[in-house]
DNA sequence: CGAAAATTTGACATGACTCAACTGGAGTGG
DNA sequence: CCACTCCAGTTGAGTCATGTCAAATTTTCG
């Protein structure tokens, strides 16, 4: 197996900086639990009907997690960028197969912990749930509020929203995946995007 | 401080034994930190401005956690029925103040768990942790189901889908509450309504 | 019983979708 | 390095689901 290069260590320790403090000890336990993964554009980290074993921490690159409707149409969940996590937790909880996939958009360099490796990890460290209990509840709160954005507000305005919050996002992430995101047209968005160009 | 009644800490436990196994020294380490609530209809749990200091489980009663979006129109973001958990996590975790209304619909009783303590009981009783950590994940796993569903799907789906799903909810709370949980005009429901009563 | 609120109904408006045609740029192979 | 293909994005025209507003009716509750 590859090793973790120190670069990617760094960045998962500051993110879990961010809520819980690990001694060296912990970190180095945690860092053993950790596999090393890179993908190229395209390639998928998570199909429709596999289980979600893994929790991924992308360390870099861009990806997209979305499930795909009924009638054939992609929805995106949640994009996921540079210190971002993804995965599906329902599967990933239930060992159930997903119905998401999880694509690279962009070449990606990943760490990723095991589900089963989750369950010891919480009992040896048990602020490690904390992180995750914490990670989850933010997670909860974002959708809420992009179901309340989606409820109440107009595709003009749920773009506009979208472009003030994520102005990368809008330049790395191709134009109908931010449509299928935002639940709306793509030729709907080109037309929003054309209009707020005149704007300015 | 009014006593809990023996019914809503037997609710309680069940709820808990879903999940996590207490021993009964613990499960009585947790009850003194609850406090039991009684609330009468149209009276309010929380208020915009507050912030939310306690999680709340519902023994009985039927509450609606909603918010006021800019042009005034309010937003159900959901229903809490009998062995529900209903409280704003985002203000109940930041100690900011709340966004969101939580009203009973029908005279309720609650036990109440104040984020003060949470944080306790997660240090004395790890288990609680996990507990309240599933308890989220299900809550995001259920909303993201929703983002979708809101996303994919016209309003007619939405409101057959809700019925097959919440069968009594669609009895005890006022039509417009659910047109607005649903993310449509109450007219629109009431049209759906008769179209639905017509099919059968 | 009566006032206020909720629901229903009708008429009309409109935002966003669909479908189809066109344009432009990126990637590929000769 | 050009020509060709393919996919993403743009544009236009027409449609439809759902919203809005207003009035009528029913229900709720003091």
């Amino acid at each position: 197996m590859q090793n973790i290069p120190i670069y990617a260590l760094q960045a998962i320790q500051k993110t879990l900086e961010r809520h819980i403090r690990l001694t060296d000890q912990e970190f180095e336990f945690l860092t053993q639990h950790l596999t090393w993964r890179k993908l190229r554009k395209r390639q998928f980290l998570l199909q429709a009907g596999e289980v979600c074993r893994y929790n991924f921490y992308v360390v870099k690159g861009c990806l997209r997690m979305y499930e795909i409707d009924e009638t054939g149409r992609e929805r995106v969940l949640h994009f996921a960028t540079e210190n971002w996590w993804t995965g599906d937790l329902y599967s990933f909880l239930t060992q159930m197969p997903t119905s998401f996939h999880i694509e690279c958009m962009e070449d990606a360099e990943l760490l990723q912990i095991e589900q089963q490796c989750m369950e010891n990890l919480y009992t040896q460290i048990p602020k490690l749930e904390r992180f995750f209990r914490i990670l989850v509840q933010n997670s909860l709160i974002a959708t809420h509020r992009r179901l309340i954005s989606i409820m109440s507000r107009s595709a003009t305005e749920r773009y506009y929203e979208f472009i003030e919050k994520y102005p990368d996002l809008e330049q790395r992430v191709a134009n109908h995946h931010i449509a299928s995101y935002l639940g709306i047209a793509p030729e709907s968005l080109s037309r929003l995007r054309k209009e707020y160009m005149n704007k300015k």
